[in-house]
DNA sequence: ATATTGACGAGTG
DNA sequence: GCACTCGCCAATA
């Protein structure tokens, strides 16, 4: 992995393919908006990796704490939050933060699944 | 080079 | 809805 962890102002722009993995993944992710969620395995086909959800999943799992891509936009296909405590929290309320509500622990992809 | 490991997902009972 | 199995695939060990 090349870049673990890229700068949105270096994303912009930047065309998907000709990266490896990771790079695709932050690439993808950098793109989704605000108030709008996708699942693990969308954002790999969104990266050009479609089956690849369990990468996804081990790529955001190292992202380091500070980084400003928006990690938290991600549940899995169920809508539901797919990580331990205390991370679960943190993911709840920056959702909220952005008007995604969790109704039974659930995210409701209807409505809140972001499609290009 | 082989085996294990998941922030996963679809299918089944 | 819950528990389980199986397929997936790159990173790790």
């Amino acid at each position: 992995m090349a870049r673990p962890d890229l700068q949105l102002s270096h994303l912009q722009h930047e065309k998907i393919e000709g990266h490896d993995a990771t790079s695709r993944i932050c690439l993808a992710l950098a793109h989704v908006p605000p108030g709008r969620v996708v699942t693990y395995g969308g954002l790999a086909e969104l990266a050009g990796l479609p089956r690849a959800a369990r990468l996804v999943g081990q790529t955001l799992r190292k992202l380091p704490k500070d980084t400003k891509l928006p990690w938290h936009r991600v549940v899995n296909a169920q809508g539901r939050i797919s990580i331990p405590e205390p991370g679960y929290q943190r993911q709840k309320r920056r959702l909220e933060d952005e008007g995604i509500t969790l109704v039974r622990g659930k995210v409701d992809l209807e409505r809140f699944r972001w499609q290009p």
